[in-house]
DNA sequence: GGGCTGATTTGCT
DNA sequence: GCAAATCAGCCCG
């Protein structure tokens, strides 16, 4: 299987600045159960002080994890549908996070579609629609509300470099401006990798 | 290919 | 009450 080849990203490496954090994870691959993906977009939400970030408002019982160690899954449940996937970052007491935006799917294509109710669509759907948005990918992946706060050194769900057969290659990574937020809307916290196919948008 | 709408949780005003 | 780190289904053309 897969995941035992995999060398899983080590807590330290998520103690780092958040925005360092967020372009180093791309091109890294997230693994959730037997579903895999390379990591193509990410947005960095940093601190008590960033307009957009969920712990602007203090501490709540939705946003806790954030607050609590690096390395662990901050999941949130919005718009009454979808889930988000964050890799909290930082120091504990210090809310801070990394939003996974999309994935480029690498293992468990067929079980991806049928999550996301794909197979039985008529027109043949691109495989690019399964995982280029973060409520897409966690439904594609499964990552649902029971994993929030989980380690990212637990087997059910982490982050681990790409072994060399799956690997994307070689990339630039464009900077910009977060998407689907209507504060903090000027800071370029968010990148993606240049001309990859499964970005959510340019 | 674009615009509108519903899904229906969480937390603030 | 309503806006939110969204998406799919529908309408229209």
């Amino acid at each position: 299987m897969l995941a035992l080849e995999l060398h899983k990203l080590s807590p330290e490496f998520y103690v780092q600045p958040t925005l360092d954090a967020a372009r180093l994870l791309l091109g890294k691959v997230l693994v959730s159960g037997e579903s895999s993906g390379l990591i193509v977009e990410t947005e960095g939400y940093v601190g008590p002080d960033d307009p957009a970030c969920h712990a602007y408002v203090g501490r709540t019982r939705r946003n806790q994890v954030m607050w609590g160690k690096p390395g662990h899954a901050y999941i949130f449940f919005t718009y009454g549908a979808h889930f988000m996937l964050n890799v909290v970052t930082e120091r504990e007491d210090y809310p801070a996070a990394v939003l996974i935006r999309a994935v480029e799917p690498v293992l468990g294509l067929e079980i991806m579609r049928q999550r996301r109710n794909l197979h039985l669509l008529r027109s043949r759907p691109l495989d690019r629609n399964l995982t280029n948005g973060p409520g897409k990918l966690c439904k594609a992946l499964d990552i649902i509300a029971e994993l929030n706060g989980i380690s990212l050194q637990s087997d059910r769900l982490f982050i681990a470099e790409p072994p060399p057969e799956i690997a994307l290659p070689p990339f630039q990574i464009i900077g910009t401006t977060r998407i689907g937020i209507t504060r903090g809307t000027e800071l370029p916290w968010r990148y993606y990798v240049k001309g990859n196919r499964y970005v959510s948008r340019l």
